[in-house]
DNA sequence: AATATACATTGATGGTTATCGATGTGTGTA
DNA sequence: TACACACATCGATAACCATCAATGTATATT
């Protein structure tokens, strides 16, 4: 993973709103109807943060219907854990 | 480490120059004027990136003279990728 | 004492972003 | 067909942030 990502996918997780979001979904996979329950926020706006969290490839978006179902992509949270821990390490 | 935490730092992360910063200190310890360089930025903008990485305890500074030498704090480095991992982690 | 070096602070500026209300799009239901 | 629901898009706004030039502070050197 190339810094340019990771800044990416930092500027994602630099904000309370959607760490909570992704905190959210480490219990499993939900819509955007529930993850807005949760929230003191408009739809507009959790679906500009949904945005930015697919686009980086946080999340995945699985659409059924008039339903988006939003879950933790493992694969990118694995390459950003092993990035993040080889970053901090000195040689 | 609490989810604020993780956001300051997450802020702190999601910046090309200051993750090039962080990439440079897994060399070693460097001081500022060293640092600066290395970047096509001026010495007051290298200021403000150094203090908001010292700021959320990613980054040390250890004052010598005139010099400050910076360099990665590993204790914060291994809470921050714990707790990205366990984040990323489905329960 | 005068000068040079390393770094911080201040104030200004242009770009980015979180948020909203209004509205549009697609999908299921009565 | 009409309506309700889930979500996206648009345009506006206020707050935030990266950056700079100018200047201040502390330390070392001559």
């Amino acid at each position: 993973m190339d810094l340019s990502e990771v800044a990416l996918i930092c500027k994602a997780l630099g904000d309370n709103n959607r760490l909570q979001i992704v905190q959210i979904l480490t219990e499993g996979e939900k819509c955007g109807c529930k993850l807005l329950e949760k929230f003191h926020i408009t739809q507009p706006t959790l679906s500009h943060h949904m945005k930015i969290l697919c686009e980086c490839n946080l999340v995945n978006d699985r659409k059924e219907g008039k339903w988006h179902h939003y879950s933790l992509n493992n694969e990118t949270w694995l390459e950003l854990s092993d990035t993040i821990k080889t970053l901090g390490k000195v040689d």
